[in-house]
RNA sequence: GCGGGCGUGGCGGAACUGGUAUACGCGCAGGACUUAAAAUCCUGUGUCCUAGUGACAUGUGGGUUCGAGUCCCACCGCCCGCACCA
């Protein structure tokens, strides 16, 4: 029997697409735009079967849209700075910008290879200096606007990749690439104002209403909106030194009278002042940030305190003060690095004092009951009480509930000095400087004399030095005998250059309006961004909920601030690829297999492949995401050869929902190949003995055939149904189910008997409306087979198929007969019947009869078309 | 700890706003073709039994309803995010 040649036929189709052109998106037109990217890959050496999964999601989306009639652009390209490109060379003695360029060419393939309908005269490598350089513009632009700044601070640091990293890159205290532990140190470092736009991040949120509710929600947190006070706390300096005012925010500024102490971070200025005649304290600050940041140390982690002897004096009540700490819970990073402790209401600060013994004074006691009047007889024991109740022991504050307490404390800070009413934010300033070689340069000069001085527009780009050492420790940048060197742009003097490069999610932030237009020598063109964004639809892993998708939503925004584009949200749709997982191998001895190491013998049991005996055997683990560490990867490329893209494309649409995760199985991707090859015999062999291309467009007029063959219009009417359900499956992204429903038209076709010109047109009806609907799944076989079924033009042009509406509607239905809610038996009836009638009808029916076993009948309950339930 | 999601056959998964649970695929079993195998095709396949127009089945236990996989409450398990955030 013969085979559909895949390899041919992907090969040629391939070609023809690009020679014509087929998929070189343009402005203008009548056709509405629309705009479809996955997110682009670093270039680390070969595409994986996550990249397959991506890419094919995006690709069903974009085919879909053009024969949809819309004007598509989808394009491609290279996330292509970062780290692996340093160790390559520091391992294999080759320049990262070569490793990378190699990189890309074979990857490049690879995705040519898949059949992707991308305009490939749009690819764009964010190494590229044409490219760096409008980011390096982009960032002056936002130094002049205020958006970017240099500050002193505390940053993670990262002892493996000898850099910095965003508070968003470091996961559970660890590097989010490298894993090695977090350290502090203090670094003089860029950072963009992404807080500028807490507020605005936050509620646009609500408008990105086709992103998923879950990634929505990761941002939320992340933002971490709180709305409370920020409180003033006056205080003597210690034997008779310098006083001062320390600012705390607070939450719970109704529990103002339950405050028993206050305490600042370990790296708070004011201890930083207090431990220069304290060397107890000192020696409490440095034991503070040797704890670690690892999440072991973090969970166990004592709440401990130092008094500092000072003593603070409570806002609204002059008699009062409070002790001051220095603990190692407070978080100079949030709020003001100072809080005032109340804890019969802070589950912290409760185990604070009873380790030290302060004060535990409630504030807030449930509220009245009948057995429970509000009483003195409230008190707090293992466990601070942080519900609703009614406001005690607290002055003017006595009587009003939470919420009521908060306002009236708050209305009362202006008037007595004591604070405002403010809101804090978890999300902080983005940190971008990155002490690597691999990335853009910041483009600015240090001149001892001016400081710091932008590289005038016209220096642009400032260029990555080819010779730099990536082997010697350090900063490959500032270790570099002469790029440095540079002559002050505002006084002529010698400078030196900033040394540090962006972090890479700067280049991210911004390659979808790059796409807009990629030869523009301005980082886009206004009207190509006004045309073309924002994206209508964003696919790619979860992974980036916060990090890219999150600085992208600023980026956007800075850069509509710098009247660069129109726009506030880059996203407008977003789909969230689950991971592509496989079962796991070890050997005897616990080791790793790869799976074309192993030889499955049987439900979750196999052995090692080794001669026709097979080897020892083997321990199947459960199915994880497929990881080079665990070795449960398979090569997309290798897949591809064996099957061709079609198969590997169906079965990553057709086992899962998208979002969700799919398993990788031989069996799958084997199931997948016999349906492309049934699909392929069902045109080329067909039981008839005409050819399908010999049948003409004419359609046989079957009405008179209705009745002589019921079988002729119940398949016509599964045609056009299923052509109605895929539209809406794929209109939805239910890709699994689109795949079903086409198997099941297979299958009605296969079963459509007949070999007259009728049943021929029929059969051929079919299997062009499964060609045309597979299409953006499968573009290469549906190609082949479109032309097989006599066609001259391509698929790839050809508009998707409408649905007739007079074949969408049922003229019977069958209807389930329930006695009291059990299915008792079904009936056929005409659409619409009238109740009575129904009823009559399902009474009469046999098995209704002998449920009912003449009980008196209490209800009928008629939905139409659809359930009649007799309760006795 | 807090927040979110998910639990449906041997497996991946269907089931629109509560209305015939298990579509489609995989696997398995039997059969056809073949000297044989592969490939292909056909048939069957939730569980149980007394085999019926039967009973029981959507993580567990309750509830609402004529009717619950779907809604409500409690619990169990798995996954993800955040985690001393004042």
């Amino acid at each position: 029997m013969s085979r559909y040649n895949f390899k041919q036929a992907e090969a040629k189709w391939q070609s023809v697409w690009e020679d014509r052109g087929c998929f070189a998106a343009g402005e203008g037109g009548d056709k509405p735009k629309y705009y479809v990217l996955e997110m682009f890959p670093y270039p680390s050496g070969r595409i994986h079967m996550g990249h397959v999964r991506n890419y094919t999601l995006g690709d069903v989306v974009a085919r879909y849209k053009r024969a949809r009639g819309f004007n598509v652009l989808h394009p491609m390209g290279w996330d292509a700075f970062g780290l692996p490109a340093e160790n390559a060379a520091k391992e294999n003695k080759v320049r990262p910008a070569r490793w990378t360029e190699q990189n890309i060419a074979t990857m490049r393939e690879q995705l040519k290879s898949m059949g992707l309908s991308y305009d490939w005269s749009r690819e764009i490598a964010t190494c590229d200096p044409d490219y760096y350089r409008h980011e390096q513009k982009m960032f002056l632009d936002f130094l002049k606007q205020g958006l970017v700044y240099r500050k002193e601070s505390w940053v993670n640091w990262d002892p493996v990749e000898n850099t910095v990293l965003a508070n968003e890159q470091v996961i559970d205290g660890k590097g989010w690439r490298s894993g090695a532990n977090v350290e502090n140190r203090l670094l003089s470092q860029w950072f963009m104002k992404i807080t500028a736009f807490s507020e605005e991040l936050l509620q646009d949120l609500e408008t990105l209403d086709r992103w998923p509710a879950r990634v929505r929600l990761m941002q939320e947190k992340w933002i971490g909106r709180s709305e409370g006070a920020y409180m003033f706390f006056d205080f003597d300096g210690r034997n008779g030194g310098k006083g001062g005012r320390l600012e705390v925010f607070t939450t719970r500024p109704d529990t103002i009278f339950g405050a028993s102490f206050c305490a600042i971070a370990a790296n708070h200025p004011l201890s930083q002042d207090l431990s220069e005649d304290d060397a107890d304290l000192r020696a409490f600050i440095t034991e503070c940030g040797s704890a670690g940041t690892s999440e072991a140390a973090i969970e166990t982690a004592e709440k401990i305190g130092y008094d500092t002897g000072v003593r603070v004096r409570h806002p609204f009540d002059d008699e009062r003060t409070l002790p001051l700490y220095v603990a190692n819970f407070v978080l100079m990073e949030y709020g003001t690095g100072a809080i005032f402790g109340c804890p019969a209401h802070d589950q912290r600060d409760l185990e604070f004092a009873r380790k030290y013994g302060l004060d535990v004074l409630p504030v807030v006691a449930p509220r009245e009951t009948p057995q429970e009047p509000i009483g003195e007889s409230f008190v707090i024991e293992d466990e601070a009480f942080t519900d609703d109740g009614v406001l005690i022991n607290s002055a003017f504050l006595d009587g009003l509930g939470v919420e009521e307490a908060k306002s009236a404390i708050i209305e009362r800070l202006d008037a007595a000095d004591a604070g405002r009413p403010g809101v804090n934010y978890r999300l902080r300033d983005w940190g971008i400087s990155r002490q690597r070689y691999w990335g853009c340069p910041i483009p600015v000069i240090h001149c001892p004399d001016c400081g710091i001085v932008p590289v005038p527009e016209e220096d642009l780009p400032v260029v990555l030095p080819e010779d730099a050492d990536l082997e010697a420790p350090g900063n490959p940048l500032d270790n570099h005998p002469t790029w440095k060197d540079a002559d002050c742009p505002a006084c002529g003097k010698p400078a030196r250059r900033e040394t540090d490069t962006f972090d890479t999610f700067f280049e991210s932030s911004w390659y979808f309006a790059r796409f807009c237009s990629p030869h523009a020598d301005t980082a886009f063109t206004r009207e190509a961004a006004d045309y073309w964004l924002p994206v209508d639809q964003y696919i790619g892993g979860i992974e980036h909920a916060v990090l890219h998708l999150l600085y992208s939503r600023f980026f956007t925004r800075a850069l509509k601030q710098c009247g660069y584009l129109g726009i506030k949200e880059p996203f407008e749709g977003l789909l969230t690829q689950g991971m592509v997982c496989h079962e796991t191998y070890r050997d005897e001895n616990g080791k790793w297999l790869y799976p074309d190491e192993v030889e499955i013998t049987g439900d979750k049991s196999a052995r090692v492949l080794d001669g026709p005996q097979g080897g020892s055997a083997v321990t199947v683990g459960r199915s994880e995401k497929m990881s080079k560490s665990r070795k449960n990867v398979v090569d997309p490329e290798s897949i591809i050869e064996t099957y061709g893209a079609d198969t590997a494309r169906l079965f990553m649409l057709s086992d899962s929902p998208p979002d969700r995760d799919l398993d990788w199985t031989e069996a799958g991707i084997e199931g997948a190949w016999r349906y492309v090859n049934r699909l392929w015999r069902l045109v080329n062999a067909p039981d008839s003995k005409k050819p399908f291309s010999k049948f003409g467009a004419t359609r046989p007029d079957m009405k008179a055939d209705e009745k002589e063959f019921p079988g002729l219009i119940f398949t016509l009417k599964e045609i056009h149904k299923t052509i109605s359900k895929v539209t809406e499956d794929l209109e939805r992204f239910h890709f699994n189910k689109a795949v079903a429903r086409i198997r099941e038209l297979t299958n009605t076709l296969d079963d459509l008997a007949g070999n007259d010109d009728s049943a021929a047109w029929v059969r051929r009806h079919g299997l062009e409306a499964i060609v045309l609907l597979l299409g953006p799944m499968m573009p290469h076989l549906t190609e082949e087979l479109w032309h097989s079924l006599g066609h001259e033009t391509l698929l790839a042009d050809t508009p998707w198929p409408e649905a007739e509406a007079d074949l969408l509607v049922e003229e019977t239905v069958t209807i389930a007969v329930q006695v009291n809610g059990k299915l008792r038996g079904t009936l056929d009836l005409p659409k619409d019947s009238d109740d009575q009638m129904a009823e009559t009808a399902a009474l009469a029916l046999e098995n209704v009869t002998a449920a009912i076993a003449g009980k008196p009948i209490r209800k009928v309950i008629i939905v139409p078309n659809r359930i009649i339930n007799v309760v006795v």
